[in-house]
DNA sequence: GTCGGTAGTGAATCTACGA
DNA sequence: CTCGTAGATTCACTACCGA
């Protein structure tokens, strides 16, 4: 095993690749991975996404006046975003199948995504030979808004287990996770979790496990799992977010409370 | 087209098998599909789909001296709601690919599921020529509990448009939709949807537009419908379904208010 | 009327066991 | 072995009855 870049009694972090390390981890020897990868992979996908979203996702043709031609076949419905669909699923089932193999028996996957991977990652999970078993949903509480559209305001997390539920905590949480994102003044990563929907997720986790965050950012699954009294394994690939990472991680083993930047929040009725 | 079993200035109810149905009704004829078909849901072990629906989804309460005591309270039951993934996936995809048909371009469709339909759904939605814009998530404040687990909940309403979208309407609508079922004693389904929820779905939809739902039920979105301004038009296989679906949409063009027997929203802060 | 206790309920899930 | 049925479980909330 490579040396890691940050460890302390109840913290360990690794500035390398995903994939890579994870090979290196040890069968059976984590209790739960709660984490969130990168929502699209590969730079192929990045001209893509720039595409207006009915050309994106869609085979759709022009007729010679310019409007929009439906494609003729059902199967041109699942071309347009296949390969990077297909490249998402296959690469996740690699590190998810890893994953499955550190787990111990019994032990938790959670995994964030968006909507629109949501069904590529059940199907990954399920790849992986995890139990695919509840889908909960993060309400962040805002959104950037379009005309006529929904919201955006939501992201998923896919929760798994590896073979038969151990040992199941005395909790019945709720399915919808409420918490606003760190603002941008306050958070150090694009994507950074607040501290307090991980929290949530572990309370279904029994006290003392060792949970394994395999694209950890900034470290918030392992500001959350210490403060919750577990132990974290990290791996970051970058050396910024892993130096980041190193400072949140020191700084809560030395006893000071880490937030993440979250603020108050303010759930209006929004019915 | 066969006599309908119910018809106004507004609302039109088949009281027929949904595909059917379907096949006969013309192309381009409709602005939205808003439905909730049934979900082959209810369980990962072998035999737990396959019980009737108001066997399968009805909840079991307990003596005092512990043992468990059957519900007392009767639903009529609903059927073709026993296949499996596979079967689900080529059933939907059929009756979505005759909405597409019917649908106008830039016309909206809008199905509800649950968490281990939902990618099977998408796929559906997708293989019928639709194009995936979003998913929305149903809050129903309340689930029933699995220690250890989370509180399902939730269920979802998948959201595509039949090509590129047109005439949005100005408004921007949280896609998370917060309403509470009708209670039992107020409701004439098993599955009931509040009217509520639905109304939130039709502010995405232009004034004046006919609205299809192949899995009528109570008409609990042609209620909505109606009261929204729009027109109706509802197949329903069951003839119990059906005769209380046209005395709720006679109720209605008569102009009296049907609240679904909603109550009021107490979604207090979770986290 | 209000208050408080009791019974009923849920788009489930999982185990046990006999055929 | 597999298939099918019976039974146990769990809490927030509502309906309803009697005082």
């Amino acid at each position: 095993m490579t040396t890691p870049y940050y460890e302390d009694e109840r913290a360990t972090l690794h500035n390398a690749e995903a994939l890579a390390t994870l090979r290196e981890l040890p069968t059976a020897s984590v209790d739960a991975v709660i984490t969130d990868p990168p929502y699209s992979s590969g730079g192929a996908m990045r001209g893509d996404r720039q595409q207006p979203a009915e050309k994106k996702y869609r085979g759709w043709s022009q007729n010679s006046d310019g409007s929009s031609k439906a494609p003729t076949s059902t199967y041109a419905g699942f071309t347009g975003d296949t390969r990077d669909q297909r490249g998402y699923l296959v690469w996740s089932s690699i590190w998810m199948t890893e994953c499955q193999r550190i787990l111990k028996p019994g032990g938790t996957f959670a995994v964030f995504t968006d909507w629109r991977q949501l069904p590529t990652t059940t199907d990954a999970v399920q790849a992986a030979g995890l139990v695919w078993r509840a889908v909960a949903v993060w309400d962040k509480g805002i959104g950037r808004p379009v005309k006529g559209r929904f919201r955006n305001h939501v992201e998923y997390v896919v929760w798994a287990t590896n073979g038969p539920h151990s040992s199941p905590q005395d909790v019945y949480p709720s399915t919808v996770l409420r918490h606003t994102p760190p603002t941008s003044s306050r958070r150090v990563h694009l994507t950074e979790k607040p501290v307090g929907v991980i929290s949530d997720l572990l309370t279904l986790i029994p006290a003392g496990s060792v949970v394994l965050d395999p694209f950890a950012g900034s470290a918030t699954t392992g500001v959350a799992a210490l403060e919750a009294g577990h132990r974290f394994i990290g791996v970051e690939m970058s050396e910024h977010y892993a130096e980041v990472s190193a400072n949140r991680l020191r700084t809560v083993t030395q006893g000071c409370r880490d937030d993440g930047g979250q603020d108050a929040i303010d759930f209006g009725e929004s019915a």
